[in-house]
DNA sequence: CAAGGTATGTAGTTAAGCGAGGTACTCGAG
DNA sequence: CTCGAGTACCTCGCTTAACTACATACCTTG
């Protein structure tokens, strides 16, 4: 039923969806991962590979904030990650560019 | 006006791409660039770097059949591409990832 | 104190787009 | 005839991002 995802789509999107994400509330890294699934019906998995790279450069660049704290239910400390000011801009930034992209990709097609 | 195509949408995008633009028939590379940019406005602007590979690599996959032509113009042979049995096939297939891939986009944002 | 689940982290591989360069052919100007 | 400009194709090496596989650490439970 469902096609697996081609790697190659998330490339340069990871960040888009993550920030996506984000904007609804803060999250830990784990949790993210199954929200992205329970919200695409399987169809977004990544893998923690992809993950803890992207918050950390995302991060890096100013866009998320993180935060340690104690898990509620014990098991190991969390790090939560929240949207900065500048997290919130350049969503929508990446957000006004993915539908240029796509408005382009459509419009090879009826073009003639 | 024109954003900058930020470089890694088009990761895994390129073949769906040139595909697309192929569908309508027969073109060399450079022809390839030029219809891209008319299409959209110069928002697709590949380069030499990027076309040549991807369509050897698509050609190499069976996706593409080549032929060298003289020019009716004078200036250096042309090499043009035509879209397979199996390049239309698979056509079809990024077409369909791609909006599966649109709809899972879209389907974060309103999920609550 | 082991075992299992949860959670974060990273080293090394792979793949694709890109910048910069190279080759080759044609034509017109000097 | 040669030189430069224009067209067309190709490739090497760099960079970047996702992935595989592993490593670490904590907490609970038996």
């Amino acid at each position: 039923m469902n096609q697996p995802l081609d790697p190659n789509l998330l490339k340069g999107n990871l960040e888009l969806i993550l920030l996506t994400i984000l904007e609804e509330g803060e999250m830990y890294g784990l949790e993210i991962i199954n929200e992205a699934q329970a919200r695409t019906d399987g169809y977004f998995d990544f893998k923690e590979g992809s993950l803890y790279p992207a918050l950390h450069r995302m991060t890096q660049a100013g866009l998320l904030v993180s935060e340690f704290r104690e898990s509620d239910l014990g098991g190991p400390r969390r790090k939560y990650y929240t949207l900065s000011e500048k997290g919130q801009k350049i969503l929508e930034k990446k957000h006004a560019e993915w539908q240029r992209f796509n408005q382009a990709i459509d419009g090879l097609r009826g073009a003639r």
